[in-house]
DNA sequence: AATTTAGTTTACTGACTGGTCAACTTGTTA
DNA sequence: TAACAAGTTGACCAGTCAGTAAACTAAATT
C-alpha cells in the first residue's frame, strides 16, 4: 500500500489551531505547511483546496472533542448540572487557550462560521452541522430536565438553540473584548433562558 | 481650500457594506476602490491603511445609525417595549439586508470583530467601543424598567451585556444557518434574561 | 527482483495583495 | 492673476496568494 505518513493528520491539527488563533483568511496555505513541516505539494496531495482542508480540519476536531462532550453531558449527571458544567468548561477552556495563544480566541466554530458563512458554502454548511450537533447535547439535557420535572414543559429544541446562541454570543463578546472574564458566570443566564426557578436568578 | 470631493464618504460607505457582505479579509482595497469609483492613489490620500479605513467606516456607520437607536430607545416608549422593538427591528433589518445581499449577513460589528479581534487591535478596540455603545441603550432601558417596577432589581449593566450577547449570538447563528427566521422571536428570551415575569415566558 | 502504490520534493505559475509615488488638475483665496 | 491647497491619476513596487507539475523516493505486493 505504498509508504505511510502522518502529514495529513499534522495538517489537520495545525490548520485548526492556526485558524482558531487568527482566522481563515488570515492564515495562508504556506503558513500551515511550514508549521506542519509538510511541503506544499504534499498538501495538495491530500487536499483539493484550502477550503477542503478547513472542512476536514473542523470535522476532525469535532471527532476529537466528542468524548469530552459525552463526558460533560453524561447521563450520570443530573440534566441541569450538565448545563452548568458545560458553561464552566467553556470558561476554563477559553482561559487555558487565552494563556496559550496570548488572547481570547472565542468559539472556533463561531469564528470561522461568522467569517466565511457568506463566502464559502461548504465551510458554512460544515459549521452549521457542528453547531447543530453541539446543540443536540443541550436539547437532550433540557428535555430530560423537563421530563423529570426540574424544568417547566416547553419546546426543548428551541430552548437549546437559544442557550447555544447565548453561549456563541458570549464567546464572541469575550473575543472582541479580549477578556475571558466575560465568561465567568454563564450558567445563571442559561438557567433563566431555560426557565429554571431555582438559584438566585441571574448575576453573581 | 482647494477642490472638494465626496470620495472619502463613498469609500467609507462602500467599504462598510462590502465588508458586511463578505468579510474584512475577503475584500481587497482594489475592490473597494473600484466599487467606489475612486483611484487607489486617492484611497491612500484619505486613509493610511486598509485597517484605518475599516475603523473610520465603522465609526461613520455608527453615526448614521445612532438616530435610529435613539428612536427605538426613545424615552417616549415604555422601557420593556424598547427592548421588544429593538428585537423586532433586528429581525426586520436582517430580512431586508438578506434580500439585498442574497444571504444573511449577521451583525456587522460582530462579524468583523470575530474575524480580526485577534489580529488587529485598532479594529478590535473600535468594535468593542461600538458594542459598548449599543449595550448602553439596553442598560438604560433595563435600569428604567427596574426603577418603575416592571422588572425586579438587579445589575442592569450585567443584564444588558447578557442581552446583547444573546442578540450577537443569534445574529451569528442566523448568518451561519443563512436563515433569517432564527431571529423571528428574540424578545421572549430577552425578557427571560432580564427577569420579566409577564408574557408566556419563552417560545411562541 | 519487478511492479505498483503512496507519499515527497521543489521549482514554478499568474493573479492578486497592500501600499507608494510623482506628475497632474482643479478650486479657492489673496 | 498668481499662488497655494486639496484632490486625482495610473503606473509601479515587492511580496504573497492558492494552486500546479513532474521528477523522485520509499514501502508493500507480487
Amino acid at each position: 500500500m505504498g509508504r505511510t505518513s502522518d502529514a495529513k493528520e499534522k495538517l489537520l491539527d495545525v490548520a485548526f489551531h492556526l485558524i482558531w488563533d487568527s482566522s481563515y483568511g488570515g492564515v495562508s496555505v504556506d503558513q500551515i505547511c511550514e508549521r506542519a513541516n509538510v511541503n506544499k505539494g504534499s498538501f495538495y496531495h491530500y487536499f483539493g483546496s484550502k477550503a477542503d482542508l478547513a472542512v476536514a480540519a473542523y470535522d476532525e476536531h469535532w471527532k476529537q472533542r466528542q468524548p469530552e462532550m459525552d463526558r460533560l453531558f453524561s447521563a450520570q449527571t443530573p440534566p441541569l448540572e450538565r448545563l452548568t458544567r458545560w458553561c464552566e468548561s467553556a470558561y476554563e477552556r477559553q482561559k487555558q487557550k487565552a494563556k496559550q495563544f496570548g488572547h481570547v480566541c472565542g468559539c472556533p466554530y463561531g469564528s470561522i462560521g461568522g467569517e466565511i458563512a457568506t463566502q464559502d458554502d461548504k465551510i458554512r454548511a460544515k459549521v452549521e452541522e457542528l453547531i447543530a450537533r453541539g446543540t443536540k447535547y443541550v436539547e437532550t439535557a433540557i428535555a430530560e430536565a423537563q421530563r423529570e420535572g426540574s424544568l417547566p414543559a416547553g419546546d426543548a429544541k428551541q430552548k437549546a438553540q437559544q442557550v447555544y446562541s447565548y453561549l456563541l454570543g458570549s464567546l464572541l463578546r469575550a473575543k472582541i473584548q479580549n477578556d475571558v472574564e466575560v465568561l465567568r458566570n454563564l450558567a445563571p443566564t442559561v438557567m433563566a433562558i431555560v426557565g429554571a426557578q431555582s438559584l438566585p436568578a441571574v448575576t453573581a
